[in-house]
DNA sequence: TTTTATATCTTGTTTAAACATGTTATGTCT
DNA sequence: AGACATAACATGTTTAAACAAGATATAAAA
């Protein structure tokens, strides 16, 4: 349920797109057009476009229209430029999600760690090891660390499931932002062993570590996800800032 | 030179953020305070500060203000999120670029490269293969597919120095829009000779196939980078949305 | 026929104002 | 001192209007 005019928009038109009610290559009905379908202001109607851009499905040419640039993407692809949780993203490719519990138990962060995860010094953090299977093979895993504080009656149970979930719903924290690094880093044994890897095989793996914030600007959770390489897959887009 | 006064406003906080002049967890000058310090209207500080949310610099807060949230980032890192050419992130970073062309051909696209590479079948392309070095370490192969008929005049001598700057200053092309796909691939005998990598060290790396579009809605470009493991280093911002 | 204005379409920028909603400090009442 | 309404202030959404600037078709002039 959208709670605003720009955000319904936003939707419909993005669905005429995927549907391709509004074909590839062709320009959408202009800004004044758009006004009187939806029975709106012309910001309103520049405000859902102006997210159409930001994800890449259109372009704006000034004084010729609005340009629908989308290509339907790969099945297994991770979207960037979003948050998703492991299990909203297989459920939007339609995929059957299970998450295997490795390891669950609270720290108190020394000074490497600290380093490492961004958070103070002596920080009670709640660190959790994760195995990520989608269609029964084992994709994923994950390090993850929560900011105790942050995160309270967080169990094992909840782990299993899904975290963001939790977080949302229960704890009706949001999220709003997450910095993300990518970088490529030779397998460990763990690594080899839960995710079935055979080092003489892919000796080298697709690491993605994450610093993400809640709606209060307060880091709370860092996160380091391994991913089997044969499967990773991450989908970006870009755009061309002036100057 | 910004041509608009959001733009120049949001250059001037992005400043102020990166050199601590807002500290860092602190909130921001309030709306009616940067409408008063830039003696322009609401929606103008609005909007830029809009793009540096979109850029991770800051987390606004309904009802609270407006927390910077930036972190320096890595040296060696590339930025998701805007296309930058080689040369410009070397510089960005103050670091010394030099490209190697090792191969500069003009093709028709068959049936197989027509379907890796987007462009219809028999386009005519300019197949360029580049070796990037920064501070003398040869750290990306680039395999470039240009469509002929959208870089008329293109040399050798330009791909060695900057494409980018001679597709914008030149022909005046705008570079819009960046579809980006990150894999982890398997090296080949050209990365393992030209990258300077041990097969017994690392046998795969990051590879980064691009889409490009310019400001007509055409796609002009398929790149394939090839990033040598142990530098590839990619950043990226991602934000929540609603729904 | 070709060229040249011109009108008219498109998106881009900026301002002003109103109302909604979330947060916090202030003051009053118990 | 603690509870509670309230005023003040923060960002979020929406409308309306004006002007700028790029693209294109149309009509007038060469």
């Amino acid at each position: 349920m959208p709670k605003s005019i720009y955000e319904s928009i936003y939707k419909d038109i993005k669905q005429k797109i995927e549907s391709d009610t509004f074909p590839y290559q062709e320009l959408l009905p202009s800004e004044n057009n758009l006004i009187q379908r939806y029975n709106c202001s012309r910001n309103t109607v520049r405000r859902a476009i102006s997210r159409l851009v930001a994800d890449g499905y259109v372009q704006t040419m000034q004084g010729k229209g609005v340009r629908n640039i989308y290509r339907p993407i790969d099945q297994t692809s991770f979207t960037l430029g979003e948050i998703e949780s492991f299990k909203e993203s297989a459920q939007r490719n339609g995929q059957h999600p299970r998450t295997e519990v490795l390891l669950f138990t609270e720290i108190k962060t020394d000074e490497k760690l600290s380093r490492r995860t961004g958070f103070p010094e002596d920080s009670e953090v709640c660190y959790i090891q994760r195995l990520h299977y989608l269609d029964e093979v084992p994709l994923i895993i994950n390090h993850n660390y929560f900011l105790k504080e942050c995160v309270p009656g967080l169990t094992r149970e909840i782990a299993e499931n899904s975290i963001y979930q939790y977080l949302e719903q229960e704890l009706h924290m949001t999220i709003v932002n997450s910095r993300r690094i990518m970088t490529v880093e030779k397998i460990t044994e763990i690594d080899e062993k839960y995710l079935e890897l055979n080092a003489e095989d892919y000796n080298c793996m697709a690491v993605v570590s994450s610093y993400t914030y809640n709606s209060n600007g307060i880091m709370f959770e860092y996160t380091q996800s391994r991913h089997r390489p044969d499967y990773f897959h991450f989908q970006d887009n870009a755009v061309r800032k002036p100057g």
